[in-house]
Order: C-alpha cells, then structure tokens, then sequence
DNA sequence: ATTGAGATTATT
DNA sequence: ATAATCTCAATC
C-alpha cells in the first residue's frame, strides 16, 4: 500500500485520473478513528469547458476557489443544503479539473460508519453515494482544500488488479442542466460480480 | 434583499 | 413522488 503523489493527481487528463482512481483505497483519519474502503465509481469535471463543473467558464467564487489550486487537495461543497460531496482537485494551478468520488466499497473502521450513518446493518446504502461517503468517512467541508499527502485525508495504492473491462462508463448523474454536456461518459463505475 | 435551483438521500 | 435544508449567483 502506499500513498499516492502529487504527480499523480496533477496531470492533465482528468478522464484518465477518474478512470484510474477506481481500485484505488481512500482513508480518513478523523475524529480519532480510521476509515477506508475501496474507490468505486467517480466523476470527471472537466473544468472552464464543462458545463456541468462548478468552474465552468472560469467561474471563480468562494466556493470553486480550490478547484483552481494545484491537483492533490480535496474540494468538498454541500449540496441540497445537507449531503458534503468530496471530489479530489487534479490538474495545475488555474485548471480547475476536479473528480467526484461517489461511492466505494468500506474496508476499514465500519462500526464508526455505521455509527455516523446511523444504520445498524452494513449494506449496500452505507457508503453508495457521495453525501454517504462523506457522511461514513466524516468528511465535511472543514475539509475543504486539504492535502491529500495525509494525515487526515489520503488515498493509497492497491494489489487490487483492477481490468478496464470491469469500468463502466455512464453519464453523470444529477446534472441535467448542463445541455449536450450531460450526455458525456464522464461517470465510471467498477463492475464487479457481487453476492 | 429576495429568489430559484442544485454533482442527494431516505421515506411515503 | 417528495420533503428536508442551505449556499450560491442572478436579479431586483
């Protein structure tokens, strides 16, 4: 297992990251606990050109501010008033690329998922969904804009062999307002036979 | 100052 | 199908 590096999250191809992030594990060490668990499905938001991206046209706020910085921090935002969304930030200083982790599979920590999602059983809804994620993990956007070099908040590399076969690509979910760009196949998910 | 809608989830 | 809930940006 080891951590990722920046290198890695700041290339240019935000495509190629969200496909590769799948596979790969995300933790967080908050509140004192670990929790981790397996990336798989993401987003790509494809920055100045995406209308779907809260950057679009180079749309710079409070909000999208982080999205512009450097690859490698994480960007979280609330949306619908109450679900935290995490996306890791990619690219270089002024191209605000950005890839929304939707769902994973938990490995590490689930009595305290289970605790913060107050549920008593794991299944699928635990973690299938980015308000869920975050509410698992315990992000919030006090976490906004920070370094994914740990110690809070990391994502490691795998043994899992993942084949590009098993990555689905799909629209991307809920954005129904960006016009022609809501049909790119910028949604990836990792099929996988399950019980 | 007000308003409308949003990268959702859990429940009816 | 719909309520819950709050931030942002566009408009007055």
């Amino acid at each position: 297992m080891k951590n990722l590096v920046e290198s890695f999250y700041q290339r240019h191809d935000v495509l190629l990251i969200a496909k590769e992030l799948i596979g790969k594990s995300l933790f967080s060490y908050i509140g004192k606990t670990l929790t981790a668990g397996i990336i798989i499905e993401t987003e790509a938001y494809r920055g100045p050109e995406d209308r779907a991206c809260h950057a679009f046209n180079h749309r710079r706020t409070l909000r999208t501010e982080v999205m512009f910085h450097d690859g490698g921090i994480a960007y979280v935002y609330l949306c619908y008033g109450m679900h935290n969304m995490l996306n890791i930030v990619t690219a270089t200083s002024g191209i605000p690329h950005a890839v929304l982790i939707r769902a994973i599979t938990p490995t590490h920590g689930l009595e305290t998922m289970l605790q913060r999602r107050n549920k008593m059983k794991v299944d699928r809804t635990l973690t299938n969904g980015p308000g869920s994620v975050c509410q698992a993990f315990g992000i919030t956007r006090d976490h906004n804009g920070l370094s994914l070099q740990g110690p809070t908040l990391w994502i490691e590399d795998t043994d899992l062999k993942v084949d590009p076969l098993q990555i689905i690509a799909t629209p991307r979910i809920g954005i129904d307002y960006a016009g022609p760009d809501a049909n790119l196949p910028w949604r990836f998910v990792y099929y996988s036979k399950r019980t």
